[in-house]
DNA sequence: CTTGGCACTCGGGAACACAGAGTGCCAGAT
DNA sequence: ATCTGGCACTCTGTGTTCCCGAGTGCCAAG
């Protein structure tokens, strides 16, 4: 009984700090909830919230404001994920539908994400090495060079100009082009090394250096994106709130790509829907935000993640359901494309 | 003799502010330039000047600050482009040497900009309609789907999926694929719609809607792309800067593609080095801002534009030298590839 | 036309007082 | 054992006042 009503009290203090915005005291959480008991009690509760440091004061006569720690035994115990009306759902579905290629998809949902959170956006683009090869293309532009060109079953496209060590037919390019696409045709990107390893052993000797020359560029192009393109939106909403640290740092981190890929993607359960509250955060510039992220692929394959950033003084509740919806709803759109 | 000295004292007074970010007293001008006249003659300038709308005071009993018209008469009058330092070449050399495609190249460029000039750096990927059509590409992916993908001679794809309607087997799409090559290969992108209107009666009746299917989608991603993709980079550099309005409208505008569209390309001369300057800002959200852009592309031809966007309160000379410098060097990179 | 002098204005910072919110603690009630 | 009301205390934030200094505009003299 008396635990459980302390945690009435934590909730509380998160959920009026939240809206407010103003640390609370004893005597407004009584007035607000109905919790049964008086600004005194309430009171004695608050003192041995702090002293176990789920709350704290800012200066003495002062309400108390959630701590870290306090936000995350709200997120952990005290509240439930907040689904989205039917109407949010319907913009949602009608405003992704649209999408015409992978780029598109994730351009919209970033704007989408950003726009319902009122927060900043993050979206990583699906990893390619857990889709297929689809097809693999080489288009000769001059004698010496050639475009390769790789598409995936996401509908994701690299491609790279590739100067070659010496004057090459197009005979040969489109044989190589034939040996290729049945080596790799369907398979996994993460297979792709080992499945070309031995490729040019299996070719005359004077198609080596152009398959050697090729297939380094491929694999080349598979690790340079294997730390995936992020892409954000929404910084504007940035622009009310207040951190603890400046709202400098917060863009710096948001440039950098290392930075929000760790952010988003630390988690051995690609498909969960993780939390990282304040300073639980490795990187110190993103000190008083939170990030609430999850996974999104089509079918059971997650390819990558996705989330929202702000402050650490967020309606979480609301915040994990938009970005659990969203993470659906692109999944559907991906599995159906 | 009058005149030039007045045009001294509002240069001072916008390199003073400019550098110090505070309102310059009749004093402190004399102090650090010698002007060689006393601060009474500097104050009957500087009340000429205000008269004629070059300066203003923000209060009575406050320093003079220069005004938009202030600044564009030391744009185009008082100032000269600053050119960079040799070390500052060379890393911008070096820097967009390293890049392995477009957006690559894109990419790069945009942050160098923004690290150059710390101020918020915006990049227009190349214009499709100035390049030409390198290939074009059908790969099946089902019976009844397959990837439509454009290559130009800036290195840049365009991919979309095209849902057939009917089934189609591999000899038809090779046809169609050679016919659209051959057709047209080394054309302008703008030229395009032309030579595909009548290619459908060109072909044999049972092809027809096949074709049509593909050139429906092949002409609304050129659409699409007309107005081009922007990137931009360096937000961070906002969050130091004071606007006369806030730094929300700021951010909301970069998000605005259309905004910043507008913003680098309103010019009829693409090559030029253009700057506008607070009020002659076409857009309400970045009143106190200016932008200095120029353009770039492969040989003589503009392709596209990227610039900076700052407080107006800006270094211009060195602003401009910056995106004049690297817009140039962005060009050899382009004409060389 | 320039200069030094002078009175005037106004913004911004320091000093100060004060109201209000909130706390901790204690003694009494349940 | 726990809750409650009362009470003294401690702060912050705000409003007020005051004053200094920078800067101006004007004027009369060089």
């Amino acid at each position: 009984m008396v635990d459980d009503r302390k945690l009435a009290v934590l909730r509380a203090i998160v959920e009026d700090y939240v809206s407010t915005n103003e640390p609370v005291g004893s005597k407004a959480l009584a007035e607000r909830h109905n919790l049964g008991v008086s600004p005194a009690t309430i009171r004695n509760d608050m003192a041995v919230l702090e002293e176990q440091g789920y709350i704290a004061q800012p200066h003495t006569s002062a309400g108390r404001v959630p701590t870290d720690k306090g936000y995350r035994l709200f997120v952990d115990r005290l509240s439930q994920v907040k689904p989205l009306s039917g109407a949010e759902r319907r913009a949602i579905e009608s405003f992704l539908a649209g999408a015409v290629d992978i780029d598109d998809v994730v351009t919209r949902t970033v704007r989408l994400l950003a726009q319902l959170t009122r927060q900043v956006a993050v979206v990583q683009y699906p990893t390619l090495t857990s889709s297929t090869v689809r097809h693999v293309e080489l288009v000769p532009l001059t004698e010496r060079r050639l475009m390769f060109v790789l598409i995936t079953n996401t509908g994701r496209v690299e491609q790279r100009v590739v100067e070659l060590p010496e004057v090459v037919d197009e005979g040969r390019v489109a044989h190589l082009r034939a040996t290729l696409n049945a080596c790799l045709d369907g398979r996994g990107l993460g297979s792709v090394p080992d499945l070309v390893a031995d490729l040019p052993e299996r070719l005359p000797v004077e198609d080596r250096p152009l398959a050697a020359t090729v297939l380094s560029v491929l694999l080349e192009s598979l690790v340079e994106r294997q730390d995936e393109k992020i892409v954000f939106a929404g910084t504007a909403n940035l622009a009310g709130a207040d951190f603890s640290v400046g709202l400098r740092e917060v863009l710096e981190a948001l440039e950098e790509q290392v930075v929000l890929m760790r952010l988003l993607g630390e988690t051995s359960d690609l498909s969960a829907l993780t939390v990282r509250i304040g300073s639980e955060n490795p990187y110190t510039g993103l000190q008083g935000t939170s990030i609430v992220a999850a996974g999104y692929g089509s079918g059971d394959k997650q390819l990558a993640r996705l989330g929202v950033l702000g402050p650490t003084r967020m309606d979480y509740p609301v915040t994990m359901g938009a970005v659990r919806a969203v993470a659906r709803y692109v999944s559907q759109i991906l599995a159906a494309s």
